[in-house]
DNA sequence: TGAATGATGCGCT
DNA sequence: GCGCATCATTCAT
């Protein structure tokens, strides 16, 4: 194993720490069969009860709770009647917060991931938004509230690889905009774009 | 090339 | 019932 699993204590900072540091790490997971990797490109932060964005912003429910847990550990929520979205739990017990993986690129695995019916064969960005990484590694609500120090999912540090961090406000929501807290890699064509009539900068 | 829309189901009011 | 941390397709220019 070349690199270093991230141990529990790399969730366990602020969450706006956490986030611009996730860009440039694998992601490994470990399905029943086969592996794979992928390297964080983009990422969001939603942040405690007072960011209106977050869903912890309307307390602890059955859902969220996995945000209320532990650091370190999955939070995986379906939305759109179709897509699943994966984050990653920081700040300790009892802090609501996580960051949420928008877009990752391959590193390795395509024969292990499940590409859309149609269209996407030659997508050269398989795993870039949040639906689509959640559907390609075929992750649902099974791998909700995973630990991330366990040998299922998990992320490794990145070698040495440069990372051009940018910031911007978060996309694809209608509350909170004005918070920057969307980190992407400006040297990765796997970053995903906003919907015109949601631009936001 | 960009904007509008349909698919689709769950959590919460 | 409504809205949602989405995406692929369709339609208009």
């Amino acid at each position: 194993m070349p690199y270093r699993k991230l141990p529990r204590s790399f969730y366990d900072r602020a969450t706006l720490e956490v986030a611009p540091d996730l860009l440039g790490k694998y992601v490994v997971y470990h399905p029943p069969r086969g592996k794979i990797v992928s390297r964080v490109i983009e990422v969001e932060a939603y942040i405690g009860q007072d960011d209106p964005a977050c869903h912890a912003s309307r307390g602890l429910t059955p859902r969220t709770r996995p945000m209320f847990g532990p650091p370190g550990r999955t939070y995986i929520y379906f939305i759109y009647g179709m897509y699943y979205c994966l984050n990653f739990v920081t700040e300790s017990e009892g802090s609501p917060a996580a960051v949420l993986l928008r877009a990752a690129e391959l590193v390795e695995g395509r024969q292990a991931i499940s590409l859309p019916p149609k269209a996407g064969r030659d997508d050269p960005y398989p795993l870039s938004g949040p639906g689509k990484f959640c559907r390609a590694l075929g992750l649902t609500t099974d791998q909700n509230d995973l630990d991330l120090t366990g040998d299922v999912i998990y992320l490794q540090d990145r070698n040495g690889e440069t990372v051009n961090i940018q910031q911007s406000c978060r996309i694809g929501i209608n509350v909170g905009t004005a918070r920057r807290w969307r980190f992407y890699d400006g040297n990765s064509g796997a970053v995903t774009r906003p919907r015109q009539a949601r631009r936001k900068g």
